[in-house]
Formats: structure tokens, sequence, C-alpha cells
DNA sequence: TTGTGTTTTATTGCCTCC
DNA sequence: GGAGGCAATAAAACACAA
């Protein structure tokens, strides 16, 4: 048996066999009388059960009373749904099956919505990260030469002492005072040398340090990392090997050196 | 006009709550 | 145990390109 499942397809099959009747003066074609007894069978099961009732679309009014009252509550207590049923000539079970459809559209939209927020959110996340792992690198190969620019002065520094020391044997026939006077001097220069540059490159550490604590306050919500646990003053701890370790973009940062325990 | 994808209305089966 | 909610699904209605 042919199936309409549109009022128009059926309209327009109507139309034509009545055309074609019209012009050949035959009876009904087989189709269309099995399309009228389709017919006739649903208005009686209509008439007989509602339960076969041709699926038919509510009308604009219906739905914008009903979207009107989703968007005042999307639950439907009983007196509401028999209130509404009655406003909108509906059966109550149509009022309640609206408002299951439509908290499940709202449902898949809300859950599109978060999405959208959830992925934008990542995205400007993953950025962040990456501009840090960018600073965190170049952080780290400034910490490199810095460590190599303090080696480069100590060598320098031992050097100078020692031929300091050979000039001063060369002159044994100096006096005994003299010999100390100028000795104490050239010990003094020495580490007075010594220690400027240590100043010169610890101020520079310091520096160093600083910058990268507070792109480690920036970076904490990636990795946890407590900047309140590592104060400055502790940061003399550190020797250069250790410092160039913790900002090294191979290596997480850990915290062991100060605490053992973790 | 027709095929196809989307939306809307309705059903079914399961679960929870009172 | 009945009422109501939800997820999954069917099927009708609709939109639209070819």
């Amino acid at each position: 048996m042919k199936r309409f499942h549109s009022s128009d397809s059926v309209s327009a099959f109507i139309s034509s066999e009545e055309d074609r009747t019209q012009k050949t003066n035959e009876g009904y074609s087989s189709d269309f009388q099995a399309m009228l007894n389709s017919l006739e069978e649903e208005d009686y099961n209509e008439e007989t059960s509602h339960v076969s009732e041709k699926k038919r679309r509510l009308t604009l009014h219906q739905v914008k009373a009903l979207e009107k009252n989703f968007e005042v509550d999307n639950k439907l207590e009983p007196e509401r749904k028999l209130k509404l049923a009655e406003e909108l000539c509906l059966q109550p079970r149509q009022v309640a099956i609206w408002f299951q459809n439509r908290r499940a559209r709202w449902k898949t939209k809300q859950l599109e919505r978060d999405y959208s927020t959830l992925k934008v959110n990542y995205e400007d996340l993953r950025l962040d990260y990456s501009n840090l792992e960018q600073k965190n690198e170049a952080l780290a190969q400034k910490a490199k030469e810095l460590k190599a620019k303090l080696r480069e002065e100590k060598v320098d520094c031992r050097h100078s002492v020692r031929d300091e020391c050979r000039i001063s044997e060369s002159d044994n026939n100096a006096s005994v005072h003299s010999q100390n006077h100028d000795f104490s001097e050239n010990k003094n220069s020495s580490a007075i040398t010594e220690d400027h540059s240590n100043v010169s490159s610890s101020n520079e550490l310091q520096n160093c340090f600083h910058l990268t604590d507070s792109i480690a306050i920036m970076g904490n919500r990636y990795q946890g990392y407590q900047p309140h646990l590592m104060k400055l003053e502790e940061q003399s701890l550190f020797g250069v090997e250790e410092s160039c370790n913790f900002f090294s973009v191979d290596q997480a940062p850990t915290l062991h050196c100060y605490f053992p325990g973790l």
C-alpha cells in the first residue's frame, strides 16, 4: 500500500487522479483507491482512539505561548500544564511532551555553548603557556651565559694572583717591611677584584631570579608552583649549575634541593 | 519534482521519587 | 505502584538544493 507522508503530497495526488478520471472517464486507479481506504481507516481510528492521531505541528501562537512559559520555568507543574493545555486547546500530554522536548533542545544548546567557552579558554591558556615557555627558554639561556662569564672571571683572578706572587719572589732584595706591605696590597687588590666581579655577576643573577620569580607566579597555574616557598634571600643558596637546571625547559623545576623530604 | 538533511512531535523503556 | 523525567528513537513535517 502506498504511504502518504504529507498533506501536500496527498492533495497533489488527489488532484492528479481527479484530472485523470475526468480526462479518461475511467474509475479510480488501484493506488488512489488504496489511499482513500487508508484515509478512511485513519479517520475511523481518530474517532475511536487518540493514540494514532496524525502528528500535527503546533501553531505559531501555541509555540510562542509555550516558549514564554518555558522562559518562566522549564519545569511544568500539573496545574500549569492543565491551564496551558486549556488555554492553547491542546492535550495536557502534548504540553508535557513539548516541555520535555524543549528541555532536551535546551540541554543540547547548552552543551554546545559550554564546549565553545571551554575551547576559547583552552586556546587562551595554550597561548599563555607557549609565551611562558619562550620566556623560560630565554632566561635559561641568559643564566647559562652568566655562569660562563662567572667562570671566566674566576680563572682570570687566579692567574693574576699567581703572577703577582712570582713578581714578589723575584724581588727578594727588598726589605721585609716593604715585601710584606706590597704583598698585602696585591692580595687586597686581587681580593677586591674578585669580590667586585662576584658582586656584579650576582647582581645580574639576582635580577634574573627576580624576573623568573615574576614569571613563575604567572606560570604557577600550570604546575601548581608556589612562589612564596622560594624567598629571594634563599636564592643565594643556588649554585650556578643549579640555577641553570632550575630554568631548564627539558627538566621540570623542583624544590628538592630545599626540601629533600618533598 | 524529488531526494536528502533538519526540525518537531510523539513513543518507548528505564529510572527515581513519593 | 503510579507519576513524571530523561535518553534514545521513530516518524511526520519542513527546508532546500539540484
